[in-house]
This record gives C-alpha cells, structure tokens and sequence, in this order.
DNA sequence: ATGCGTATTGCGAATCGTTCGCAATTAACC
DNA sequence: GGTTAATTGCGAACGATTCGCAATACGCAT
C-alpha cells in the first residue's frame, strides 16, 4: 500500500504549524479523486475554511512538496493534488478534460538524455500531452 | 533558410483580413528574439497597438496555428512567439529564466510510445523542463 | 478611384484567479 | 493557564485577460 504523509510532522519539519484548516484543505486533497481548485478545495472542506487561506494552505503544501500543483488544458484556474512525481505525467482529453495519469520510464528517458549529451541536470521535467480519450473518441465504449 | 509565413495568405486563409496592427504584432513576433508577453509585442510595436488588440492578434495567429503560446516557468503571464513544432521543447532556466529550445526525438518517442502501446494519438505534447542553465550553474563560463 | 458593409480597433469597464493588509484568533511551548 | 508568534478571515487590491460598443478601416464591387 502506498506510504500516507503525517501532516503534522511534515509542517514541523518545515517550521510550521498543523491547523485544524491546514488539517481539512489536506483531508480534502488526499480524498478527492482527481486536480481540484482552490475553490473546489474550499467547498469540500469541512468547516468552509476560506479561500484565501486555501490558497496559503495549498501554496505551502506545495512549497513543502507534499502537493503538487499545475495548470491543466486551457483551464486558467491552478489545479492541486496530493504530490506524484514527474515521471507520472498528465494525459488530458481535449473533448472532456478528464485527466489521466501515465507512469513508465519516458520522464527518465529524458532527464537521461539532457544529463548524459549535454551534461544539464533537470530540476523538473513537465509533460502533459493532450488528445481524445477513449471515452471521448468511441462513443460506443460506453 | 527558413520558410517564412505569408502573414496576408494565412489570414485570408481563414477568413481575416490584413490589418496594420495586425501586421505590426507580427512584425514584433517574427524580429524577437525569445517569448514575448501581450504587453511587451505592445510596447514594441510601430505604432503602440492597443494592448486588447495586441491579445485579439496573438490569439488570432494561435489560433490559425502561426504563433505559439507557452506559459514558461513560474510566469503568470503568457507568452507568444513564432509557432514550432512540440518537438522543439522548452528548457527553462529556474534562476535566470532564459528559456532555450531542445529538438531531437524525444517527443516523438513519447508520442509513439502512446501510440503503439496505448492507441493513443496525441494532439499535443507539451514538455517543459526547468534546471540550471550553463551560465547560471557555471558563472566562471562567462 | 469611390462607396458599402462588415470586420476590426481602441478605449474603458468588467471579469477572474490570486494575493495582500490587518485585526482577531489560535497552536505550540512553558 | 499564560505568552507569543503564526495563522486565519475578511475585504480590498492586484495583474492578466476579456468584453461592450462606438468609431474606423479593410476588402470587395462598382
Ligand atoms: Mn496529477
Ligand atoms: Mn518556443
Ligand atoms: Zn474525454
Ligand atoms: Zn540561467
């Protein structure tokens, strides 16, 4: 089963402290299926914990790396989830913006190539490639 | 040499006239030498073309697929240039920001991977990856 | 060249996501 | 429980982008 990060000791670790709002935007990301938005992430809080503080909540997650952000599709609002690696990258459907994830060894493959033939060391490598998804391209496929 | 686009045909092309503003963001684009915000292709153009104008131009050109818009690194505004292909990925530099560009074929292999094992046809592939540039890490390399 | 009808411009106001300032609250440590 | 600095909530500010609309300028046909 996958390791859960103890928030609290990971806001320690950083100087932080652990809030009863930092506590639900976190219970919010780690049950949510997919990339929310801080509105999003605000409205499935607990308490209704405010959009301002989601943001900080959902910045320093980030900061500290136990979340990740990006900016999927066309979509102008910043999406979050419980962090992943780069290796795993995001397939977007451009008909329905569902989003799916794609691990294996392509992100290495590249990070591989810059380091051995150009000696450049990435810090972080972002793909995101975007097409129909099955759903969307046979409509059959229930 | 490079093939350069007939900035006349490609609008007529797609039912747009030629107007002057339009010919001076474009002007703007094809002499810069990186990826311009909206406000910097204003502020270098002939004439000062109006900056609403300017975003109507350069989503225009995206649009019939002559520019390119990326949103690169930690930047908030969007930036346009003269369109390539995905397999031209960007290498942004996380202490400088200069951003460079990388062929080859990687992004290729991406897209067959999908392909070939997935019967995923990609439409976009958009990868970025950030890191130290040469003379952010190596500042004796003048 | 001239005139027409429509696409396009410029301008300011509006929108949207995100951040900020600051007084009130609260977590962490004693 | 008391102290104190970190954090919250609120509303206002912000920057990037878009919108509405009257004035203008293309493109095409005279
Ligand atoms: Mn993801
Ligand atoms: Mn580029
Ligand atoms: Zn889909
Ligand atoms: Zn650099």
């Amino acid at each position: 089963m996958k390791e859960s990060i103890d928030l609290k000791s990971q806001l320690r670790q950083h100087g932080h402290k652990l809030t009863t709002q930092r506590a639900e935007v976190w219970e919010v990301l780690k049950g949510a299926p997919g990339h929310l938005t801080a509105e999003q992430v605000a409205a499935d809080t607990a308490s209704g914990v405010n959009l301002a503080s989601v943001y900080r909540a959902l910045g320093l997650f980030t900061d500290i790396g136990i979340a990740r952000e990006s900016r999927l599709g066309n979509d102008d609002a910043a999406r979050w989830e419980v962090a992943h690696p780069d290796d795993e990258f995001h397939i977007v459907c451009r008909s329905c913006g569902r989003v799916e994830h794609h691990g294996g060894d392509l992100v290495q493959q590249i990070r591989t190539h810059l380091s051995n033939s150009h000696g450049f060391e990435a810090a972080t490598v972002e793909l995101a490639v975007s097409g129909e998804c099955s759903r969307c391209s046979d409509p059959s496929a229930a």
